[in-house]
Order: structure tokens, then C-alpha cells, then sequence
RNA sequence: GGCGAGUUGGCAGAGCGGUGAUGCAACAGAUUGCAAAUCUGUAUUAGGCCGGUUCGACUCCGGUGCUCGCCUCCA
């Protein structure tokens, strides 16, 4: 029985879709204003696991991530370049979907674009006018009514005379209240902007996401995801929006990521702190990065520093070496071993990967003693190790393209084994001393080498 | 200040009211020309602190310290 830790209960619940069998499933995603970094990457990766697993247990997922395409910081970004709004974002989706295919994330089965919904958009506005919950101000902007909606506060625990108390001093007067949200924003001289009953203008942040996962979704589904500086007041003005135009609930489950650290304090745009993705995949095997993300339950912090992926490059290298040399065989699942069972146990329980992990690691073991003794059970055993880590999209590469993979600046396989000869040859005159000159310098620039019955096999350890 | 999460062995990181995951590191042995990988074993290596419940608590309850997140654009 799956479980899920749904932030609006705070705690784990039972999962059931509203279509037997079919999970529908919308994520907040980018905002492309700029290169993604790798707090988007966990956000990425932890619902691309998600997704993955849920398949593989046999569910439909329609999943569906949306594309943030218009915003005060694309437009003054693109200003700042020189370049149109729609170049800008063209080229940050590129690149975000070329960083996601480095990480094995799956695209989306739906990523609908804000300017690409705009008459949904101007709909659900409307509706929310009509009902009482949303005003057109004299400045040509859309407020949303926050105090008209009751249950304002329910997933983050928020009360609106608390709100009211602690809000910042408006410089915009033109609100009712400052609790109020904009849903529709009056376009300045110039900017990109679209025709509405209240002027040209672009909408805000919140409406996109309610009008297209109304969209490509319904009014009310299963699972809806994001990072962790979501839930509020994104989140919340979300559910205020859905449920007073749609009249019913929005969302059953609400999943959200933890946050990525850099010396404590979390990965962000505001703090400076952040690595890009493109810029981490430079020194390290795209694997080894989603497995870092993965070796850490997905609602907890997770610490990004040097020491914390090389712990991971490590952790994964023993796989690889595992399933180095391991008879091939069909990755077919045995479903009914003790490690799926394990290992499903592990998912099932709001997707606790380090403890699925811990099952790879104990196959891990099997196998390697099995190919030590030159048992017939290695092959088995590599091919569930396989088999369940493709089931959250990892160990899937062949064992030498990884473990041999090339960062940035790194010598070259040919070079390599062209010393491997040179090495060869030496060790048949016994003259070990040149032999070891030749690993030594391997070592020096992180190749390791490995004599065997089979010959030299060699490594990258950085 | 309000709301929420966390606090486990040298580090990372899980589960669990009683049999001390898993990975990295360390140590010992096997193996190796030397290594690497691997295997076997080791630990008097844990459970912020103070109380309580219990035959027994890391695991439950109360208090308290500390850390972190959200409360403003940010995944």
C-alpha cells in the first residue's frame, strides 16, 4: 500500500487516485528567466523518481509540469540582455531540457506554457470577478480577495488576521487589502503584454498554474508537487483560486521537495549561493549527481558540497564495479524476491529511497560474492540490481562507459591505454619499477588500474 | 513573533519499544609482483539535554537547547 506525506494533513496518508489506476500529477516548474541550478535539479529528479516508480508498480501517470514563461524577471532579464522575451526563454528551455536529459528525467507528459494559456487564464479571472473573489482596481490591475476565501491559511497553517498584522507597508494603494494577490497585472509602457477586459496586461504568478492544471488536469486531481518555498504563498493562493472558481477541492495531495543547502542555508537565487547544473555536470558524471539527490529521503534538506558528491561518486563506483564484468543478462524484475519486496516496501512508504538504496547495496553484496565464487547466481543477482535501480532511473549505463567517463580537462582514454600497453609490456621483461612508474602517473591524474586474469582494466577516481 | 521540519556512530543516512540498516572512512585478515577491486572480520564508534511512561526507549509522552525552512521574488 502506497503512502504519502501530504503537507496538507501533515502526515502520511494512503494513497488513492481519484481514477482507479490513473495518478494525475501537476509539479510547479521553472521559471526561465536564467540556467537552472541544482535545487531545480532536485525538484527534477525527485518527481521524475516518483513518477518513474509509480509506473513501474503499474499506474497511469499523466504528468504534467508547467513552464513559468512570462514574468517581472524574464522581462527585465531579457531587457537587461538586449533580447526579446520569447529568445530569452526559448534558450533557458533548451538548456533546461538539455540539463534534464544529462540527470535521465523524463520530460513531462504535459508542459503547458503560461503564454500559451492566456485565454484560460482571462477565464478563470473572470470567473473569480463573477463570484465575488476577485475586483479590478483602478490601476488596471486584478486583485484576488484573499479574506473572501474562508479557508484561506489551510495548507500552511496561516491565519489571515496574523497575516494582516505581519504585512509588509504597500506602496500599492490600490489594493482592498494588503493580504490581496494580483491576478492580472497592467502592463507598463512597452512591455509584453496581452489584451483583457481590464486593459493589456500579463497575468500573475499564481493564476497559471490553477488555470492550467485546470487545464491540461481538471478541476480537481491527485498530486501536486513542487519545491519548498512553494507551499507558501504560492500554494496557498493556488487552492484560493481553484476552489473559489471551480467550487470543489483542488488538489488531494500536496508533495513538496526539501531544500538544497550550501553550508547550511539553502541553494537560492536571492542568497547567491547556487550551482548550476551544466556548471556541476562539468566535473562530474551526470549519475553520480542523481544519485546524490536520490541517496536523501526527498522532503529532507540535503547538503550540497564537494565532499557530499564525492561520497556519492564513491557509493555509485561500487555498483558500477559490481556490475563491471558481471555476466550479462536479461534485466528482467523478479517481482516476487526479497529484494523487490524490500525494495517496494522502501517506495511504497512516501518514496523512502536511502532505504531502497540499502536493498541495491545488500544486491550489491550477493552479487559480489557470487562472482567471486563464479557462481551462475551473479548473473541474477546484477540482473535485479539492474532491474530495480532502472525502476528509479538509475544503473542503467553500460559499467565502463561510467566508470571510465571523462570529466572536464581529463586525459583521454587513448592515452590510457596506450600506457596500459607500454605497461604490459614492461610487467612481461619484470621490470616492475617502470610498470609502477606507469601507475603512479595513471594515479596522478585519478586513473586507477586494475590487473586481472582478464587483463588491465582501468577506472577514472576523482 | 507566527507556522513547519530536523537533532542518530568519524561523516552521510534509514528503520525500529527488546535481535544495534546501508554507504563512505578507519582497523585487522584473505587476495595481489606492487596495487585496485572484492571478500571476511573489528569496534569498549550512536541516538542534543532534563524528566516521565515501561520489565525494557534511539524509538512513546512532557519540557528544554540548538539547527534549518516558510512568513518578500526564489525549486
Amino acid at each position: 500500500m502506497l503512502q504519502i506525506y501530504n503537507t496538507l494533513t501533515k502526515s502520511k496518508q494512503p494513497f488513492t487516485p481519484i481514477n482507479p489506476g490513473q495518478i494525475r500529477m501537476y509539479v510547479c516548474g521553472i521559471t526561465v528567466y536564467d540556467l537552472c541550478h541544482i535545487g531545480h535539479a532536485r525538484v527534477m529528479v525527485c518527481f521524475d523518481l516518483i513518477t518513474r516508480y509509480l509506473r513501474a508498480r503499474g499506474w497511469g501517470v499523466d504528468y504534467v509540469r508547467n513552464i513559468t514563461d512570462v514574468d517581472d524577471k524574464i522581462i527585465r532579464r531579457a531587457a537587461e540582455n538586449g533580447e526579446s522575451v520569447d529568445d530569452l526563454t526559448a534558450r533557458m528551455i533548451a538548456a533546461m531540457h538539455e540539463d534534464e536529459a544529462a540527470l535521465s528525467v523524463l520530460r513531462p507528459d504535459q508542459e503547458p506554457r503560461a503564454t500559451r494559456h492566456i485565454d484560460d487564464i482571462i477565464a478563470m479571472v473572470q470567473t473569480l470577478i463573477a463570484k465575488g473573489f476577485a475586483y479590478a482596481a483602478t490601476n488596471g490591475d486584478v486583485y484576488y480577495r484573499v479574506e473572501k476565501f474562508a479557508s484561506y491559511g489551510k495548507l500552511t497553517n496561516k491565519v489571515v488576521e496574523e497575516l494582516r498584522a505581519g504585512a509588509r507597508v504597500e506602496v500599492e494603494t490600490a489594493k482592498e487589502s494588503p493580504l490581496d494577490f494580483v491576478l492580472w497585472k497592467a502592463a507598463k509602457e512597452g512591455e509584453l503584454s496581452w489584451q483583457s477586459p481590464w486593459g493589456d496586461g500579463r497575468p500573475g504568478w499564481h493564476i497559471e498554474c490553477s488555470a492550467m492544471s485546470k487545464c491540461c488536469l481538471g478541476e480537481t486531481f491527485d498530486i501536486h508537487g513542487g519545491g519548498p518555498d512553494l507551499p507558501f504563498p504560492h500554494h496557498e493562493n493556488e487552492i484560493a483560486q481553484s476552489e473559489a472558481a471551480n467550487g470543489q477541492t483542488y488538489v488531494n495531495y500536496w508533495m513538496h521537495a526539501g531544500p538544497v543547502r550550501v553550508n547550511a542555508e539553502k541553494m537560492s537565487k536571492s542568497l547567491g549561493n547556487f550551482f548550476t547544473i551544466r556548471d556541476v555536470l562539468k566535473e562530474h558524471n551526470p549519475e553520480v549527481v542523481r544519485y546524490f539527490l536520490a541517496s536523501v529521503h526527498y522532503r529532507s534538506h540535503i547538503d550540497y558540497s564537494v565532499d557530499s558528491l564525492r561520497e556519492a561518486k564513491a557509493a555509485l563506483d561500487r555498483f558500477y564495479q559490481a556490475l563491471e564484468g558481471a555476466p550479462a543478462g536479461e534485466a528482467q524484475l523478479d517481482e516476487q524476491s526479497d529484494y523487490s519486496t524490500r525494495f517496494f516496501e522502501a517506495m511504497d512508504d512516501d518514496f523512502n529511497t536511502p532505504r531502497a538504496m540499502a536493498v541495491l547495496f545488500d544486491l550489491v553484496g550477493e552479487l559480489n560474492r557470487a562472482k567471486a565464487e563464479g557462481l551462475e547466481t551473479a548473473a541474477y543477482y546484477a540482473a535485479q540490481l539492474r532491474a530495480l535501480g532502472g525502476l528509479i532511473g538509475l544503473l542503467q549505463q553500460e559499467p565502463n562507459a561510467y566508470l571510465q567517463h571523462a570529466a572536464d580537462g581529463e586525459i583521454s582514454a587513448e592515452a590510457i591505454e596506450a600506457l596500459i600497453v607500454e605497461r604490459k609490456e614492461a610487467r612481461a621483461a619484470k621490470d616492475f619499477a617502470r610498470s609502477d612508474e606507469i601507475r603512479d602517473q595513471l594515479a596522478e591524474q585519478g586513473v586507477v588500474l586494475k590487473d586481472g586474469p582478464e587483463g588491465t582494466q582501468w577506472y577514472r577516481d576523482q
